[in-house]
DNA sequence: CTGTCATACTACGTCTGTCATAGTAACTAT
DNA sequence: ATAGTTACTATGACAGACGTAGTATGACAG
């Protein structure tokens, strides 16, 4: 298991990469998460919510709800294309900041 | 630039990196990451210094102090059998964190 | 029809690492 | 003298992650 101290201020992204393959919703975006990290990283509930709510105020998602008639009504998130820009930027920062811890890594 | 948050939890990696290949202090380890990351991080004087610390009371490194006639006395730091532990075990994690992260980075 | 499981959240408070700001201290070069 | 470089310490703020707890809805098994 990760060290969430490590990968803080990559959930936002990991988030955002989601989203950008199409509009879903915290239990979902949860499971992509756990399912592509084969089980190595999985993301604490409260986390993953006050991303979001960070995210949105930071107008990189809107949110709107679904129209399913059975369940609880689920808030989907929708990438803006600020969002698309600071996931991009974000990108570009991920492999400078690789290329430097890596000099320091056995 | 680097901001830091991206960072946080591989400063003390990286200051065990460098006491690794030998004593140092605190303006040499800054001086080396700034050099070692073409300028791309420089560490804060107070993250530094607060890192220090914080090794040292988890038994990561010791310190003592050097016998510099001029200039004031520095507080050199040796890294130990289990901050030599530590630091591997961080390379580990970095590998792991590494990958999953880049799962979700074009 | 009752309890458990899965889904889908919200609230609140704590912890930790980083950082801004400011100050102390000693030597070195102009 | 005074600026510059080295070598720190103190204090408090901030943000992201996390622990704990609670609310709400439906599905399914017994």
């Amino acid at each position: 298991m990760i060290s969430s101290d490590v990968i803080r201020g990559y959930n936002d992204t990991m988030i955002l990469y989601l989203l950008w393959e199409g509009p879903s919703y915290g239990y979902e975006i949860s499971k992509r998460i756990k399912e592509m990290s084969s089980e190595k990283y999985i993301i604490k509930e409260t986390t993953l919510y006050s991303a979001f709510n960070r995210l949105e105020k930071n107008g990189y998602i809107v949110s709107f709800y679904g129209d399913e008639t059975n369940g609880r009504r689920r808030t989907y998130y929708r990438i803006t294309e600020s969002g698309q820009a600071y996931y991009q930027e974000k990108c570009r920062e991920w492999h400078i900041t690789k290329e430097v811890i890596e000099k320091f890594i056995i």
